[in-house]
RNA sequence: GGCCGAGUGGCGCAAUUGGUUAGCGUACCAGACUGUCGAUCUGGUGGUCGCGGGUUCGAAUCCCGUCUCGGUCGCCA
């Protein structure tokens, strides 16, 4: 190596060392007389000094500037105490240089790195190599790897074998869609990218490897958000002869080490624990944030007969009336605030939403109350607990839009009001979710999760004479599946599989996916379900997701090294591009849509 | 695909809501300075207000179209 020691190792205990170090220029502080230069490399920041008594090293300094990269000799000076940094680690001393040498000079670079810099994502990602020099990325980076590797020591202690499954896969076009590479070999034939490792999993299981698990990258072609992104990676397991609990012992375990090497955190198991069903209830979603409470009412048993049309019609046409309570905030909201509201909910469909206050001495004030007797009030302000100086805000519509609406509105709350701590880490399982879905779109009912998921066996018995089709019973039947959910974000999707061909065959019928279809599709699969499978089960907590909750982060892209936009592009690199024609007629594919020009990369 | 927000020197923002020569911070360049640490001080360079069209005596500002970026809904088994 060409230095002695890092950017943020040196002490006062070094005091008196001949020491040597490089990295990039952070920072210039001339002086005329005296210079101070921020050494800065990964593990820190150096205050490096030139003085006039070597005055061709000073004279050498002028020419320095930000972002060159140097390396410096000299003796380590514990600094005089009243020039002491508390701010650097290594603010106690200062190198003072005999002789440095400039290794490598940079261009004024095209956008400020130090921490206090405000740069756009734009230009953050289309300089991402300078962007990853900030001191806050490279921490970003470092938490993800710490994090990852305390799960592999973890899967390690319990006996997983970590196993590569293809990246070069056949596309099963159920669910999101894929990235298909087309075959050289094989004109008019593509690879599929792997959505997630699944069927590979499972058929480990079938292969004896009892535990398996894969930081696994996997690839989705679906729209992106600031928590999506076309490749991620998942952190997949699976278990032979496990059953739910066992799978969340492994994953609690994972948990408290990953948030204990990355950020410091303790996080203890067990998660709590609870049903789909209450969840909806409760709370009006899959992923409630339960660092606060606000739990959701359900009135409309008590407005199917009141003077309030909003209320009475819907509850009259089968729709849902719930309410949430926000405590002690009657006086901090006007009716114009409230009003407002409705602008966060809108996007779910929500038509209006209405709200009561209860003043100091219990008289309701509200647009609504008119058309309620006392009585009523006093029973819905029972039933949603509150009282004097609270509001109550209701929506009436289908519980599908209610309880979206609520769930936001529930969650804007929380933030508004900080109704919780940041760095409070709430986890819970949601479990036994719907095993099927209907979908407006193919007018049929789907898998909700995916087709190779285990039915809760309490609900066994309703496949039997089950029927796809609208109105029919398969929604109210529940699966033996489980999400972990932190500070409502969705963090692992996991479920006890089908290890019975039979039943796998009727879950593919009740699909609508004939056999042929399911030969064609899956067919290596189902037979090897016929080859004696173990019961399994397995779960696959997003890795992106983890490290950004650990940092703060709600948007994924801040740790991922090389992230994509919003339109998939990587904005360093320009891909997509398009190709040379030889590579498509090695690959037997003509365009036939006009390229769009692609903005100079 | 829908909706919302943004686009102004290299970067981050402003422009009293249609009014004179488009400002501020920072970066950059030059100079000064022997203890700074987001150094300071003095001076300076740098802008086709994303692009195209329209309204107007006059447009960064209003209208239409278009492109780009972000958020979100749909979508994401």
């Amino acid at each position: 190596m060409i230095r002695t020691h890092t950017c943020g190792e040196l002490r006062k205990e070094h005091a008196g060392q001949e020491v040597t170090l490089a990295g990039w220029v952070q920072n210039r502080r001339d002086h005329g007389g005296v210079m101070f230069i921020d050494l800065r490399d990964r593990y820190g920041l150096t205050q490096i000094k030139l003085d006039l008594d070597k005055s061709e090293v000073l004279e050498l300094g002028q020419h320095v500037r930000n972002e060159w990269v140097l390396k410096v000799t000299g003796k380590v000076l514990e600094r005089p105490e009243d020039m002491y940094n508390p701010k650097m680690i290594t603010g106690q001393i200062e190198l003072d240089v005999d002789s440095f040498e400039v290794i490598s000079r940079s261009e004024v670079i095209p956008f400020e790195t130090d921490e206090y810099s405000k740069a756009g994502e734009e230009i953050r990602m289309r300089y991402r190599y300078l962007d990853l020099r900030r001191p806050q990325m490279q921490r970003n980076f470092e938490v993800r790897h710490k994090a990852i590797a305390a799960i592999r020591k973890v899967m390690d202690e319990q006996g997983f074998l970590e196993i590569e499954t293809p990246i070069l896969g056949k596309s099963t076009p159920e669910g999101a869609r894929d990235y298909l590479v087309p075959s050289r070999v094989h004109h008019g034939e593509y690879y599929a990218l792997p959505q997630s490792p699944q069927i590979f999993k499972q058929i480990l299981m079938v292969g004896g490897c009892d535990r398996y698990y894969q930081i696994a990258r996997c690839f989705r072609d679906e729209d992106l958000r600031a928590d999506r992104q076309p490749e991620f990676t998942q952190f997949d397991l699976e278990m032979s002869f496990a059953e739910p609990d066992d799978i969340f012992a492994i994953i609690e375990n994972c948990m408290a080490e990953a948030f204990k090497a990355g950020i410091g955190a303790e996080v203890k198991g067990p998660f709590e624990r609870m049903d789909y069903a209450a969840a909806i209830r409760d709370y009006g979603c899959d992923k409630p944030d339960l660092r606060f409470d606000m739990k959701l009412s359900e009135i409309t048993d008590l407005v199917t007969e009141c003077g309030f049309k909003v209320f009475s019609a819907v509850a009259a046409s089968g729709g849902v009336i719930k309410a949430l309570v926000a405590k002690g905030c009657q006086e901090n909201y006007s009716r114009k605030d409230l009003d407002g509201l409705h602008e966060v909910i809108k996007c779910h469909g929500a038509k209006g939403l209405a709200w009561i206050k209860i003043l100091p001495g219990g008289e309701y004030n509200g647009a609504p109350v008119k058309f309620f007797e006392k009585e009523q009030l006093d029973a819905i302000a029972a039933r949603t607990g509150a009282t004097e100086g609270d509001i109550m805000m209701f929506m009436a519509d289908t519980a599908h839009i209610v309880n979206n609406s609520l769930a936001t509105l529930r969650n804007k709350w929380g933030e508004m009001e900080n109704l919780y701590k940041k760095d409070d880490f709430h986890f819970v399982w949601i479990t036994d979710f719907p095993l099927f879905e209907w979908s407006e779109e193919h007018n049929r009912w789907e898998s909700s999760h995916h087709p190779f998921t285990m039915i809760h066996p309490e609900d066994a018995d309703q496949l039997l004479g089950a029927e796809n089709k609208k109105g029919g019973n398969l929604g109210g039947i529940r699966s033996t599946s489980y999400d972990l959910v932190l500070n409502g974000v969705e963090l692992a999707s996991g479920s006890v599989r089908i290890h019975d061909s039979e039943i796998q065959a009727k879950i593919f019928s009740l699909l609508g996916i004939s056999e042929e279809e399911a030969k064609e599709r899956f067919g290596f699969f189902i037979d090897a379900l016929k080859y004696g499978t173990p019961p399994h089960a397995g779960i696959a907590p997003g890795v992106d997701r983890m490290v950004a909750m650990m940092l703060g982060y709600d948007n994924i892209r801040e740790v991922i090294a090389f992230p994509k936009n919003q339109k998939a592009m990587d904005l360093m690199t320009g891909a997509p591009a398009g190709v040379d024609e030889k590579q498509l007629r090695d690959l037997a594919i003509q365009n036939v849509a006009i390229q769009q020009p692609k903005k100079d990369a």
